[in-house]
DNA sequence: GTTAGAATTTCTAACGTTAGAAGTGATGCT
DNA sequence: AGCATCACTTCTAACGTTAGAAATTCTAAC
């Protein structure tokens, strides 16, 4: 009787005027406020009768338990954010949708941001969002400085996605990157292709998938007796189609002495080989073009994009049951999970015909 | 000293080992709890001197309000969610992006969604996400019935985008997609163009926007004397670059009969023009082909793909404008609201060379 | 020096949930 | 009959924030 919300269900259409609470079950079905949670969560000491009513109750009123409630409570909100550059990159795209279903499969929802707007978006990420009950973060981070990041991280459970800090600031997840480089070098020289040009490198960011990739590139190049120039390498920031577009205008000259072209991104690639079609140069027949993510796009391509895979389902997964040791408490130092990858051959990559 | 917990801000290293809180700010600053939020918001009354003590104790604890606390007294998250189909679909994280970046502008966060996975993930989208304290719902609806939806949507701030409900079940945003029709059509006959095919139609669904996007084109071919044909007509549900690759393998006979393919989505178009390549089908001199919805991929495809362009910011603008009004309040009946659309004319649908 | 009124601050209940502690009966054992 | 044990239920404080009402202090005019 000190309640003086009483428009409970009782719309006049027979929907309720404001969502059912716990109080409001408790009332209905004449018992406490504990027995009801007992009944919610379905726990034993409850006798089967007054279970019943309860159930009744719960269902005649539509309740749902709210999640501020719980949150509140409980200090935990069962979700985390998946903090990207920007959610309309395909690859990241197709990452966060990995992350959402791998989510629901533990338990946990996924809130994807982006970061990418500013500094400030980033930090705000870093340090876990604050006052927003997130109870961990995914996080790909684009401009942070790992030395900051690392500081920040310490009290906000995080795994890192494709930039990989040596610092070992929080979990990292990535397939090997410098592996994969070499799977590509290995696959066009297994084509005949012998004088290999690459995007996407960047000594400034050593630790950047990039200049990772870059790096099992040189390697490979040497071990089988590759060509390589400096003029050949070309470095960039950003792997969007536009930059790929650019770089591939600046090795329009070379075309004729390289006969392939690896780009740190299936965006750099695709970029690539708009610019190599609009200057008359046949991908694969002139240059081999080969890139990263394996987005879906590059499938629809014409040549189609041959590109390393990540298996974004089992990345996620790993993703995941790092993130949750972390948010219950695991303290170890910082791991690096590996999964696999895989050269999806397609026309782009080809050896030439005749 | 009812407080049992005393390690705010004393993490040995200078961080706290848990998050501030009102209270402790109230408590180091040495005033009430109301006077702290007094000055968290910007109030008056509050002499300069405590106000500036208690900003110091703010700065020192690192104090960052709890969302959920607000939330659970306010009833206000701030917080909208953009339920989507796919979000690792182009046309879907161009418009993610979009309203992220409005939302931004507007106040609010915007929690991203998938509901492709199941009609209970759209159910749960249409009704709210019940307990979640979401304040409303930018909805775009793939399966849910329209009356089911009409009657949910009743208590949850909604906006519709992409398929036009008729019983006008809620706000909707859209370009106007007959007269889009008619301009892409309008188009293809500038160009010389006379025999039309048309991707995307699906008269079972008489409100989808394939449907809306196809009376516009039959009305077009009509009053421009230009022909079309049945078995030119291809119906489908999903606009998807393998539905587009599957129908124009079916087109591949009347090749030489119709002399441009209008697709209702870029990805129609997409898939469609690799089967044609991939037949040696000529774009744009054998057949023309368009589509809506102006995805980068476009601009980088070989031949780049004319489209109908969105002005997204626009379309994300007008949807919180209309979110925001149902959320404060706002009862008037559903409106339509239109947003300008854009011919983007690129190779895939220029005239015939020669 | 009083006092009305304003300025400033504190007190307290409320938002919806949870779970430990405490309470009530009923049953079974001696 | 007395008592411990168990099943079941209720009571209550707590999570962090907010804001109306109440209390206190200050200011200025008489």
């Amino acid at each position: 009787m000190d309640d003086h919300r009483d428009d409970v269900g009782a719309g006049r259409d027979g929907r309720p005027a404001r969502p059912a609470r716990l109080k409001d079950v408790a009332e209905l079905a004449g018992v406490s406020l504990k027995t009801v949670t007992n009944v919610v969560h379905e726990r034993r000491h409850v006798k089967a009768e007054t279970r019943a009513r309860v159930k009744a109750a719960i269902a005649e009123l539509g309740y749902t338990p709210s999640l501020v409630g719980r949150q509140l409570q409980s200090g935990r909100s069962n979700i985390v954010a998946l903090a990207v550059p920007r959610i309309d990159e395909p690859y990241l795209g197709a990452l966060a949708h990995a992350m959402i279903m791998a989510g629901e499969r533990h338990g946990y929802t996924v809130f994807t941001d982006e970061t990418g707007r500013s500094d400030d978006h980033e930090l705000r990420a870093a340090a876990g969002y604050p006052g927003n009950s997130i109870d961990g973060v995914i996080y790909s981070p684009l401009a942070v400085d790992p030395r900051r990041l690392a500081d920040m991280s310490r009290f906000t459970p995080m795994v890192l996605l494709g930039e990989h800090l040596s610092e070992g600031a929080a979990d990292y997840v990535a397939i090997d990157n410098e592996q994969s480089a070499k799977d590509v070098v290995q696959h066009l020289a297994d084509g005949g292709r012998r004088r290999i040009a690459y995007v996407g490198s960047n000594p400034a960011r050593s630790s950047s998938v990039g200049q990772l990739r870059f790096q099992g590139f040189r390697a490979a190049v040497n071990d089988l007796d590759l060509e390589t120039r400096d003029d050949w390498l070309l470095r960039c920031d950003r792997y969007t189609r536009e930059t790929g577009a650019a770089m591939a205008e600046q090795l329009l000259p070379q075309i004729g002495e390289i006969d392939a072209l690896v780009c740190a991104s299936d965006l750099l690639a695709i970029g690539a080989i708009r610019t190599f079609i609009a200057h008359h140069v046949r991908v694969p027949d002139d240059v081999a073009v080969i890139g990263w993510d394996n987005i879906v796009d590059g499938r629809y391509l014409s040549p189609s994009l041959s590109s390393v895979a990540t298996d974004l389902d089992l990345l996620a997964d790993r993703t995941f049951e790092a993130l949750i040791s972390r948010i219950q408490g695991n303290r170890d130092p910082a791991a690096v999970y590996t999964v696999p990858h895989e050269l999806i051959i397609r026309e782009s990559s080809r050896p030439p015909t005749g």
